[in-house]
DNA sequence: GCCTTAGGTAAACGGCTGCTAACCTCCCGG
DNA sequence: CCGGGAGGTTAGCAGCCGTTTACCTAAGGC
């Protein structure tokens, strides 16, 4: 009935702990051991190798965006209402997750490069998915402006790891409203 | 007549550049020396340790950012103005160099101890210039809220690095619009 | 015309770190 | 009962990498 978090899943998130507090590099494998009780090599038993761990966490982080993102989407009635959702979707992520996402933003050169392939093939379909929703609510901005709108919201929204000041209902509402107002085309009204 | 950028200036750029390609510990002395036409350990003619290198780039960064920040703040006529000079001055910091901005969000962790407190004050007093100026322009924000809409600001801005598609100018103007737009609170009109 | 100094080199060292090897110990199905 | 797999352990190896050392050369000041 309760979840049992697979010893995999254990290290996987003790892990992406570790490798965003002190980069990849930073985190030597037995570190990451000593975080879930267990020590060193016995992680071999579970991975095969520190790459694969790194692998397997951003492409699982890069197919739930995804999937999650394109779900909202389908699921919406209007151009707006699909950002609105976008929006929350992604905000919720990198609340429930500043973990993933900060390992996801800036560790992705470390990855090997059939790893890298794939996660970026990944993000590269999430970056679409923005850019269609955006094009759509926002029909003067162009694609290529589109898609670096889409990175500068992307930035803001995952700045959250930064700040955590705030309680996570008021942080929501923040950065919801900070990432919508940002897509909004100044409005020319004198 | 013609600046002759000292040796440790060149040393200096040519590392930022790497370590935001690849982070910290993912070069080696040797590359930078590469970088530079000399090879490896000549560098320690010019600094005394890796972390040395890291250390001067950041710390150079932050009182850059803060100073430039301050006497724009300082020079304007008025808050709003305030205001939109300081996005002004971060969005051409982080297009003009977005290697020592990426350095500067990803590699804090690899500091030493002491290197790392001045840096952080550094930011801290930053952040800081940024909250007045926020609260001065947008009053129903309190201040926590004013710090972390600074922070989300500030990924917004530094996402530049990830999306250079659009040429200098129109990146420098969609993110200034963005910016100032996330921070215009919503405009209960009706 | 020397001697210092700045700036470079190649070689070697020492510690750290990812990974393997060899071994142990439950646990469970037949 | 007992044999085997799942999941640990410790010891050790091999390679990388930051740093030190010893040495070399060119360029000036006295």
């Amino acid at each position: 009935m309760a979840e049992k978090p697979s010893r995999r899943d254990q290290i996987l998130t003790a892990a992406a702990e570790l490798f965003a507090r002190h980069g990849f590099h930073g985190v030597g494998i037995d570190d990451i051991g000593a975080a879930v009780g267990i020590s060193g090599p016995a992680l071999y038993r579970h991975f095969r190798s520190k790459d694969a761990m790194l692998g397997e966490m951003l492409t699982s982080i890069s197919e739930r965006l995804l999937d999650g993102g394109q779900a909202r989407v389908d699921a919406a009635s209007s151009a707006s209402e699909a950002l609105r959702e976008l929006v929350g979707w992604h905000v919720d992520f990198a609340l429930d997750d500043p973990a993933l996402i900060t390992v996801q933003m800036r560790n992705l050169a470390n990855l090997t490069d059939p790893d890298r392939r794939r996660v970026r093939a990944l993000q590269r379909r999430y970056v679409e998915v923005w850019v269609e929703t955006i094009r759509r609510t926002v029909p003067d901005f162009d694609e290529p402006t589109a898609r670096a709108a889409a990175h500068a919201v992307f930035g803001l929204i995952n700045s959250t790891p930064h700040s955590a000041h705030l309680d996570r209902d008021q942080m929501a509402a923040l950065l919801s409203r900070m990432a919508l107002a940002s897509l909004t085309p100044v409005v020319v009204t004198s």
